[in-house]
DNA sequence: TAGATTGTTAATCGATTAACAATC
DNA sequence: TAGATTGTTAATCGATTAACAATC
C-alpha cells in the first residue's frame, strides 16, 4: 500500500482535527489496558464512528495498519501522538486568575502532555503576588514587557468578556501565535493567528436546546 | 413570508445548534450597546458567517426578520432564547469538587441564564462537609439517594476520568435527562440521553496540532 | 492458503452558498 | 416609489460511507 499523501494543498478538514485527539485518548486507555491490537471495526464500535471514517481521517496522515490485521495500538499512539505535535513542548501564559485560571493552572495532565503555565496575569491587586500552581501571579500591565523577553506558544485567556479583546490584541502584538480563549467572546484576530474557544456558557445552551427540541417548534 | 416549518422531521442539524448560541452572544452585545436592529449581512461580517447561512440557520425555526429592514436585535434575542430553551430553569448535580468543579460552582453566568447547582457530591472525605458556592459537599455514595428524590435536568461530572462512567450510570438509571461531561472519557450512555462534552485537552490538542501543521507531514 | 482488514475510489449524503422573487 | 433585505430554492461544495482490489 503506497504511502502517499493524499492531499497536496494543505488544510487538513477541521472534523479530522476534532477526531484525531479522541482517537488518541481512545487509544491511550486500550493501551493502559494492555491491549496490543485494534481494528478500524473496533475503534468505530467505541467511539460511535464508521470503520471508514477511521481509515479515511488517518489516510491523509500516511499508512499506519496492516492489511488483515489492524493496527498496532502503541505503534499508531505515537504516530496519531506525532501528527498532534505532542513530541515538542510547548509555552504557556495565563491571563485571569479567578476560579477558572485557578483551575487551569492547576490541572496536571497539561503539564505531563508537555503543556506548562509558566507565568500568570491578573488585575487584582489582592492576587497580585500570591503564588498559585507554578508561579506568583504578576499584575496585567506587566504583559506585554514579560512577553517581549520570553517567547510564548499559546495564550491563555481566562478573564472577564470585556477585556478578554484587549489581552488578547496584546498577544497578537507580542507575536504569540495562538490563543486559548475561555472567556464569552467572539475574538477578532488576524488571519495566522490561531484560537480555540471553551465558550462553557454555548455548551450549556446546546444542551437545554437539545433537552426542549421537542417542545420548542415556532 | 409565510412562517412555516421548512423540516417536519425533526432534527436540526448540529452546526445550527452550535451556531444558535454564538448568535445569542453577539445579539447581547448589541443590545447592551443600544443597536436597535441589525442585518444578516452585518451578523455575518461581525461573526465570520455567510448571511446565507445565518438567515438559513433562523429559517429552521421561523421568520424573524422583515424585507427591507433586518432584524429587531430585542425580538430576535427574545426568539432565540425561546428556542434555545431559556424562558424556564434547569435544576444541575455537580459531581467531583477539585478545582474545576469548584470553579464550575462559582460561576454566576450560569445561574443568571437559569442554571443553578442544586448539590455538589465528592468522594474526599476532607472535602465532605465544606460548604462551595451554593451548598455543602455531600459524599457521593449519598448521590444516588438524593437524586431520587430531587429531579435533576443536568448532570454535571467533573471527575477524573476512571470514575466518570461509574458517575454517569448513576445519573443515567436515576433518570436525568442530560450530562455536561468535563472529563476525558467517551461516555457510554443510552440513545435517549443526551450527553455534551467539555473536553479541555482534545482542544489543548487542536491547537497544538494547528500550530504544528506545515512540519508534521507524514 | 484462507480469512481478515487495510487504504482508496466512487457513490451518496448533507451542509453551505449564490441567486432571486417577494415585499417591507 | 426606490432601495434594501428577507426567506427559500437550486446549485455547489465538501464530508461521509460503501465497496473493493490489494495484500498481510
Amino acid at each position: 500500500m503506497p504511502s502517499r499523501e493524499r492531499k497536496k494543498d494543505g488544510g487538513i478538514p477541521s472534523g479530522v482535527v476534532t477526531r484525531l485527539p479522541i482517537y488518541l485518548r481512545y487509544l491511550t486507555e486500550l493501551q493502559d489496558q494492555g491491549v496490543g491490537r485494534v481494528s478500524s471495526a473496533q475503534l468505530g464500535e467505541a467511539l460511535s464512528f464508521t470503520a471508514a471514517q477511521i481509515r479515511s481521517d488517518l489516510s491523509y496522515f500516511g499508512s499506519f495498519g496492516q492489511q488483515g490485521y489492524g493496527y498496532d495500538v502503541d505503534e499508531l499512539l505515537r504516530q496519531i501522538s506525532r501528527i498532534l505535535g505532542l513530541n515538542r513542548n510547548y509555552v504557556m501564559v495565563l491571563v485571569g486568575a479567578g476560579n477558572l485560571g485557578k483551575a487551569l493552572a492547576s490541572y496536571e495532565n497539561f503539564r505531563r502532555r508537555g503543556f506548562e503555565i509558566r507565568a500568570i496575569f491578573d488585575v487584582d491587586e489582592l492576587l497580585v503576588g500570591n503564588y498559585h500552581a507554578c508561579c506568583v501571579i504578576q499584575p496585567v500591565e506587566q504583559l506585554e514587557e514579560y512577553l517581549r523577553s520570553n517567547p510564548t506558544d499559546i495564550g491563555i485567556i481566562a478573564t472577564p468578556g470585556h477585556v478578554s479583546q484587549e489581552i488578547c490584541d496584546t498577544f497578537v502584538k507580542c507575536g504569540v501565535p495562538s490563543i486559548w480563549n475561555f472567556s464569552p467572546v467572539h475574538l477578532q484576530v488576524p488571519d495566522e493567528v490561531l484560537v480555540e474557544h471553551i465558550h462553557l456558557t454555548d455548551s450549556l445552551l446546546r444542551l437545554s436546546f437539545r433537552l426542549n427540541e421537542q417542545r420548542q417548534k415556532a
